[in-house]
DNA sequence: GATATTTCCGTTAGCGCTAACGGAAATATG
DNA sequence: CATATTTCCGTTAGCGCTAACGGAAATATC
C-alpha cells in the first residue's frame, strides 16, 4: 500500500475532552428543560414556527446553542412525515458531464429546504435499481434519475411510488413521470447536417460502447440518419469499451486514421474523446479542419483552451439539472397538485472552427 | 429561457393508474397482516435477522414483494438508533479533483451497509459549517470532510459530536479527529527541488486565489521554500480569482510570458491550469521543456493525452477516499473502539517530459 | 420420561420528534 | 363591562419501526 500510519493516538486533547463530556445524547427534552418550557414550545421555537412569543423563542434558542443541541432530523422527519431530501441517481461523477447537472440541481434547491442526495449506478441498470430502491426507503421529496432506460424492477418501483420522479438528460423515449432533457438523436442528426454542410464526406465515428451509454447510442443513430439524408455512410467506426479519456481519443484517432487515411472528419461521442483527437492532430501535424475535421459533444469547458474551437453541441447540463429540481420544488408546494411534464430543452450547436 | 414546455399532461397511463391505486402508504403492519404474522416477525424476516423459521421468512418476503412494500428507513433508523449514512463534505464537484475521492469512498463503502451522502461547500467556510450541521442532524455513522481548515462554529460542532470525523486531502495541520491525506507542502517543496535539479532558474507560479484553496496555498509555500534552498526566488506570480479552467491557464501563461519573456519554467497549482499553459506553448510554438518547462499538480487523467508528459504530483485522490471510508468502517464495527488516526499517504512525483 | 436447550414468535415499550387540539391568559371590540 | 378575538403554551397521541424481554412449542440430553 501507499500509505503509512504516521501517527496513531490522541491527536487533539480538546477533542477527547469534549467527547468524554458529551456522551449523553442531547434531545429536545433537554433543551426544553433548560429553557423552562415544554418540548412542544421548544420545538416550535427552534423551527421558527408561529405560536411562540419572541421572548420564549430567544430563551429556547439560547438554551439550544448553550447546550450545543443538534436537532434529530430522523425523528423530526418521521413525526412530520416530511423528508427534505431529493434523491439524484446518476451513472458516475467521473465523466465530466454530471458535475454540472449536480451544480444546476444544487443551484435550484439551495434556496429551498430541500437537499440533494446522490447515488451512483456506474452505468449498471441493476445497480441503478438497487440505488433507486434504497433512495425510496428514505421517503425523499423527489427523485431525479439520469436516463429513460431502466430495468423492469426499477420501473415497477418507480411506478408504484408516490414520490415525484423526474428523468433527466434525454427526451428520446417514454418517461415514467416528468422528464427534462434534450434530444440526443437530434444532436447527432444536426451535427451530421452541419458536417455535411461544410463539405466533409469521408466520415468516421468514435465513441464508447453503446450498450452502456444509451444517450451516446441515440446520438450515433441520429448522426447516421443525418448523414443518410445525403446518402453518406460512415467510413469507419470504433467503439471502445472503457471510460472516455483524452488518451483513448488520441490513440483511437491515430488507429482510425491509420486504417483509413482518406478520412476527412471524425465525430466523437464526447468532447473528451474529441480532445484526444485534436491532440493526435497536433502531434502528427494534421491541420484542423483542412486535413481533418473534428466534432464532439457536450461543450465541456476543458476544450475552451484548445488551439481550435471545437465543434460541439452544448448539452445544457446545468439547465437540465436546474429545471429538474425546479419541477420537484413545484411538486412539493403544499396543496398544489401538478401533472407530469416533459420539458425538452433546445440544444445549441456550436460550429466552432474545427469542421 | 432555453426550454419550451413541449408536453404537459398525462404522459403515461400506466403511471397515473398505479398512482391512483397506491395512495395508501404501505407499512410493515400491512405486510405482517398479509403474511399472517406479527409486525416483529415481519421485521425480522425482511431484515434477514435470526429467530425466524425459513418458511415464515419466505412467506413474509413473498407478501412484501406482492404488495410492493418499501421499508421506511426513517422509522427504522429512529428505532434502531442507527443511520447507515456517511456524510461527505467537499468544496465542489466541478474541480476534476473530488470525483475520484468520491469514487474511492464509494469503492470502500459499497460492500458494506453504509452509503455516502455528499454535501457541497463551494469553498466557503460558512457554507461548510451549515452543511456539516445539516449532515449531523441526520446522525450519520461518520463524516468525511475535505480540508483541515474550518470556521470556529464548524470546529465546535465537530468537537461536540459523537460521530466519527475524518478530515481528508491534506495532513498539513491539526485534525479534529482522524485524518487522511498527503502533505501539500511537501508536494510543492519536492516539485521545486525537481525543477531546480533540471536546471531551471527563472521560475513563475500560476495559481488560484489562495484564500479560497488552502491546499493550493500550502503547495505554494512549500514550492517557495523549496526554491529557497538554492536561493532562487519566484520571478512572477499570478493568482486568478475564478475557478481553474484550461482557458484561464492558457491566457494567464500568455500574459505572464509577455511580462517576463525570460521565464524558463511555470509551476501551476493544478493540472487543469498546466494544460492551458501547454496549449499556449503549442499555439505560440514554444517548445516544452526546452524553452519553457511546465509542471502541475494532481495527475489528472485528462493530461495523459498531451503531446508531452506533464510533470505533476499524484494527489492519490482515490486512495485518500478509500482510506477515509475504511476508517469510518473500522470505527463502526460494534464493540470495537478505535482511537483517532492520522494517515499520511506518500505522494508520487512524476517528472514526465515537461521539465 | 423429566429436564435442559434451542427454535421461533409475540408483546411491550420506546426512539425523538411534531400535528392537532384545547385551553388559559392577554388583548381587542362593541 | 361582557363578549369576541388573538396570542401563547401545554397535553395527547402518534409517525413506523426495532431492542429487549418473555414465553410457548419443538428438539435435544441424560
Amino acid at each position: 500500500m501507499f500509505f503509512t500510519i504516521a501517527f496513531s493516538g490522541v491527536t487533539n486533547v480538546l477533542y477527547r475532552f469534549k467527547k468524554c463530556i458529551m456522551n449523553k445524547n442531547l434531545t429536545l427534552k433537554d433543551v426544553a428543560a433548560a429553557a423552562g418550557v415544554s418540548e412542544m414550545t421548544a420545538s416550535r421555537a427552534l423551527r421558527n414556527v408561529t405560536d411562540v412569543s419572541p421572548l420564549t423563542r430567544i430563551k429556547v434558542k439560547a438554551a439550544a446553542t448553550e447546550l450545543g443541541y443538534v436537532p434529530n432530523r430522523i425523528a423530526g422527519s418521521l413525526a412530520s412525515q416530511k423528508v427534505n431530501l431529493v434523491g439524484v441517481v446518476i451513472p458516475s461523477v467521473k465523466s465530466y458531464v454530471f458535475s454540472e447537472v449536480l451544480d444546476g440541481i444544487s443551484a435550484s434547491l439551495n434556496p429551498s429546504q430541500l437537499r440533494p442526495v446522490f447515488g451512483l449506478t456506474d452505468y449498471n441498470l441493476d445497480t441503478e435499481a438497487d440505488v433507486i430502491r434504497e433512495m425510496l426507503e428514505w421517503r425523499p421529496s423527489g427523485l431525479i434519475i439520469a436516463g429513460l432506460e431502466h430495468s423492469e424492477a426499477a420501473k415497477q418501483i418507480l411506478c408504484n411510488t408516490n414520490t415525484p420522479v423526474v428523468e433527466i438528460m434525454d427526451t428520446d423515449g417514454d418517461a415514467i413521470d416528468s422528464c427534462v432533457g434534450i434530444s440526443h438523436y437530434d444532436a447527432g442528426y444536426d451535427m451530421a447536417l452541419a458536417i455535411l454542410a461544410k463539405g466533409h464526406k469521408k466520415i468516421g465515428f468514435l465513441g464508447t460502447k453503446m450498450t452502456l451509454d444509451f444517450r451516446a447510442s441515440k446520438r450515433f443513430n441520429g448522426f447516421v440518419d443525418g448523414l443518410n439524408t445525403q446518402g453518406i455512410k460512415l467510413i469507419d467506426q470504433e467503439n471502445y469499451t472503457s471510460g472516455s479519456t483524452v488518451k483513448k481519443g488520441r490513440q483511437s484517432t491515430e488507429a482510425m486514421l491509420a486504417r483509413n487515411p482518406q478520412l476527412d472528419c471524425i465525430y466523437c461521442s464526447t468532447d473528451v474523446i474529441a480532445m484526444g483527437a485534436v491532440m493526435h492532430c497536433i502531434v502528427a501535424g494534421i491541420s484542423i479542419p483542412d486535413s481533418l475535421a473534428i466534432a464532439g459533444f457536450n461543450n465541456l469547458s476543458m476544450t475552451s483552451g484548445l488551439p481550435i474551437e471545437l465543434a460541439t453541441t452544448d448539452s445544457l447540463r446545468f439547465d437540465i439539472g436546474k429545471a429538474a429540481a425546479d419541477l420537484i420544488l413545484k411538486r412539493n408546494r403544499p396543496g398544489i397538485i401538478t401533472s407530469p411534464e416533459k420539458i425538452e430543452l433546445k440544444t445549441l450547436l456550436n460550429i466552432g472552427t474545427s469542421i
